[in-house]
DNA sequence: GCTGTTATTTTGACAGTGTCAAGATGCGTT
DNA sequence: AACGCATCTTGACACTGTCAAAATAACAGC
C-alpha cells in the first residue's frame, strides 16, 4: 500500500495501479496542455502519476507509442463529431459544408497540441505509427472524401477530380489551422473570418454570387 | 595548429576558426538533411565541424538561435525567388500566379526541413525568435500580400477582402505543403497535380471556364 | 617587440532525457 | 498453497543543452 499524495493526484492504494494506461493518457494530455509537446517527458509524467520512471513502458512501447495513442483519441473525437454533424437533419447541405470547414479549423485551434500530434511529422513520416492510429485515421480520411463527393454532386463544390479537390480543401483547412496554431496568424478572432472566407472561396454558388 | 581531419571536413589550421558561424550553418543544414530536425544535436554538430561542444555558443545564443538563422536563410531564398519570378517579363500574369502557387509548394517539398523551421511552431509560438528572422519573414509576407492584391485588381482572384483572401490562399499552399512534408500525402508526383488543382480552384477565370 | 584587452575556444560539470536489463511485487488460476 | 504472469521498481547507460571558469590566440597601442 503506497499513499503518495501529490497535488492533483489520484491515491495509490495497491501495488498494481488498476488502470495505469488510462491514467497515463489523461495525465499526459494535461502535461502537454501545460508544457507543450516538447515539454512532455516520460519521467515527469511518471512522477506526476506517482509511479516509477519505467512503469509506462508496460503499457506503451515507448514515448512514441504514447503519443500515437493520444492522437488516436483525437481522431475518434473528430470522427464522431463529423458524423453527427453530417447526419444532423436540421442543417441544410450548404450549412453542413460551412460547418465542416469552420468546425475543422475551430477544433484544431482549440486543441492545438492534440491536433499537432494527429497530423505531425513525428507520427506520420516515420512509418512506425501504431496500427490503431493508422486505422482510425484512414477511416476519417475516407469519411471526409465521401462527404466532399456528395457536396460535389449537389453542385456546392467544383465538380472536378474528387480526390484532388478533396486534397486541396483539406490542405486549406489544415494550413489555416496550422498557421494559427504555430503562431503565424496571431489573432484568434480573425480565424473565424478566415474560415468563412475559405467557405466562400470553395463554395461554387457563393463565389458566383459575388 | 590543429589538424583534425574528419571525412567531409575542412581542415583546422589555426586556433581561431576564421568563419565558424558560416561553417556551423552549413554543417547544421547537412546534419538536418541527414537526421531530420529532431536528430540535430549541437554536440554532434560541433564534433563534425571539429570544434568543442560549447564553441557554437559564441556565435549563436543557443540551439534555438541557430535554427532561427537557418530559417532566416530560407526566407531570404524564398524572397529572392518570389521577386525574380514576379518581375520576369516573359511570364503572363496568369502564369505568374500559377508559378507562385506551384513553386511555393515545390520549394517546401524539396526543402522540407528548412521549410519546417521557417514556419514551425518552435520558432513562432514562443515569441523569442530572432529579430533578423522576424524582419525578413515580415517582408516576405508583405510581398506576398502585394502580389495577391495586384492579381485581384487584374480579376484573376476573387476581389474580396485582400488580407482574408491572401490568408486563405497562403493557408492552402501551406497546408498542401505540410500534408506532403509530414507524410500524409505520400505521393510526390501527385503534389504537382494537387498544386494545379489549387490554381484552378483559386483562379476565377479558370473556375468559371469549367 | 612588449603588454594589456578582447574575441574565441576548451574543459569540467550539472541536470535532464529515453530506454534497456534485472530484480521485486502481487494478482489470478490451478 | 503454489505456480505463472502481468505489473512495477531499481540501477545503469548513453545522450542531450548549457553554464562557469580556464586556456588560448588575435589585435591595438605604446
Amino acid at each position: 500500500m503506497i499513499f503518495t499524495m501529490a497535488q492533483n493526484q489520484t491515491v495509490r492504494t495497491s501495488y498494481h495501479h488498476g488502470d495505469l494506461r488510462e491514467t497515463l493518457l489523461i495525465a499526459a494530455k494535461a502535461l502537454i496542455a501545460e508544457f507543450g509537446i516538447e515539454g512532455l517527458s516520460l519521467r515527469k509524467l511518471a512522477e506526476r502519476v506517482g509511479v516509477s520512471r519505467t512503469a509506462p513502458y508496460h503499457h506503451f512501447a515507448d514515448k512514441h507509442g504514447l503519443l500515437c495513442a493520444i492522437a488516436a483519441q483525437g481522431f475518434h473525437q473528430r470522427y464522431d463529431f463529423m458524423q453527427t454533424s453530417y447526419n444532423n437533419p436540421q442543417l441544410s447541405d450548404q450549412e453542413k459544408l460551412q460547418q465542416f470547414i469552420c468546425e475543422y479549423i475551430r477544433y484544431a485551434a482549440q486543441n492545438p497540441e492534440v491536433y499537432d500530434l494527429m497530423f505531425g511529422r513525428s507520427i506520420w513520416k516515420q512509418a512506425k505509427s501504431t496500427q490503431e492510429l493508422q486505422d482510425i485515421a484512414y477511416s476519417t480520411f475516407q469519411y471526409q472524401l465521401q462527404m466532399i463527393k456528395h457536396w460535389q454532386t449537389l453542385g456546392l463544390i467544383l465538380d472536378a477530380d474528387s480526390l484532388r479537390v478533396s486534397q486541396v480543401l483539406w490542405g486549406s483547412m489544415h494550413g489555416i489551422a496550422k498557421l494559427y496554431i504555430d503562431g503565424i496568424y496571431t489573432d484568434a478572432a480573425r480565424v473565424e473570418e478566415i474560415s468563412m472566407m475559405a467557405v466562400r472561396l470553395f463554395t461554387t454558388s457563393l463565389k458566383l454570387a459575388e
